[in-house]
DNA sequence: AAGCAACTATACCCTCGACAATATTCCACG
DNA sequence: CGTGGAATATTGTCGAGGGTATAGTTGCTT
C-alpha cells in the first residue's frame, strides 16, 4: 500500500483516547478485585446505588450498564450468590424483577469506593492543573453528546448516565 | 449511605471518558464487522500492517496487543483460517514464528481504513474546533503518559504504540 | 562441552458475555 | 371477553479470551 496511513492524526487521536481508557480500566480493575468486585458488578453495584431505594428493574439495569438483559442475568445470579443484592418480586408487573442492593452489597461498595476515587485522582483528574482538566472534559463532554446512543445533550453534568428514572430512559 | 457520592467530579469525570470510549468503540465494532473483522482482529491486522515487512513475531504482537500469548494464539489461528495472515517460521531464532499479513489481509484492511478514518472524523475530531481538539488530546497525552504502563513519554506522538521496533519494546 | 536457566508457543480448562429460543405476563384491539 | 402481539426474564449454546501447565528451543555458565 503505501508509506503510514496510520501516521494520519486520526488514529493517533483514538489511539490516544483508547490508551487512556485501558490504563485506567486495568488500574480500576486490579483495585476492584482487591474487594472482590469485577469490573461489571462493580458498575451494577453503582448503578443500582443510584437509583431510589437502591434497586433497579432487571431491563433498566441491562439499559445502563451497556450489558445484554441475559448478561444481566448472569450477573445478577453470580453476585446474588455472593449475597451482594437480592431479587424482588416487582408488585404492578410480575414479568419484571428488581435487583436490589444487600446492605453486604452497600458495605462492600462502601470499602470500594475511596480507593477508586483515590484512583481517579492519582492517574486522571490529578494529572492535569485545573483549566487543562476543564478543557478536557468540555471535550469530552462535546463528544459524548455526539456519540453517545441516549445523550440528553442539553443536561450539564450526569456524565454517566442520564439519571435514576424508574422505567426505560434510552 | 449518603447523598449521592456519585455527584463526585471524579466520578463524572472518569463517566464522561468511559462513555466516549463506549460510544466509539461500539460504532467502531459495527462498521469493521461490515467487513468481517472483530477489533482486534482489525487491531492485530494494523500492528502488523505498521511493522517492517507486515511481519511481527507472536510475543511482540502479544505485547503491542494488551493481549495474552495465547489470545495471539487464538487470534492468529482465526485469521489464519480466514486467509488474512500466515504464520511463518524465524530463522534466526528457531524459537519465534512471526505472523505475517497476506495480500488477502491488506485488502480487507484497506477496504475498512477509509470508512473507519471516516468514523472518527465524524464522531470524535469533527465535533471539535481545532483549538479544542488540540486543548483534549494534549490532555489525553498528559494523562496517557502517566498512568499508561510502558509511557515513554518524551515522544511526540506515536500515541498507539512507541514504534514497529523488532524486538520487545515495553 | 554440557547442563541449567530463560524464553517462546501451544494445549487444556475456566469464566464471561452475546444470541436464539422459551415461558410467562401484560396490553390492545376486535 | 378473548385472542394476538409486545415485553420481561431466564436458559442453552457458542465463541472469545485469560491463566496455568507443558513441551520445545536457545543461550549462558561453569
Amino acid at each position: 500500500m503505501n508509506p503510514n496511513v496510520f501516521d494520519d492524526s486520526r488514529i493517533t487521536a483514538v489511539g490516544l483516547l483508547f490508551e487512556v481508557h485501558a490504563g485506567l480500566s486495568a488500574r480500576f480493575a486490579a483495585q476492584m478485585e482487591e474487594h472482590g468486585l469485577s469490573p461489571v458488578e462493580f458498575e451494577v453495584l453503582t448503578r443500582l446505588t443510584r437509583s431510589p431505594d437502591n434497586q433497579l428493574r432487571m431491563t433498566d439495569l441491562a439499559a445502563q450498564t451497556s450489558l445484554s438483559t441475559s448478561g444481566v442475568t448472569r450477573v445478577v445470579d453470580r453476585m446474588e450468590r455472593d449475597g451482594l443484592i437480592v431479587r424482588r418480586a416487582c408488585a404492578s408487573d410480575r414479568r419484571s424483577s428488581f435487583a436490589v442492593v444487600t446492605p453486604a452489597g452497600l458495605r462492600r461498595l462502601d470499602e470500594c469506593l475511596p480507593g477508586h476515587l483515590q484512583l481517579i485522582e492519582d492517574w486522571f483528574t490529578g494529572q492535569l492543573d485545573p483549566p487543562a482538566l476543564n478543557a478536557l472534559l468540555d471535550g469530552l463532554r462535546q463528544v459524548r453528546d455526539a456519540v453517545h446512543p441516549c445523550a440528553t445533550a442539553g443536561s450539564g453534568d450526569p456524565a454517566t448516565g442520564p439519571e435514576n428514572a424508574k422505567s426505560t430512559d434510552c
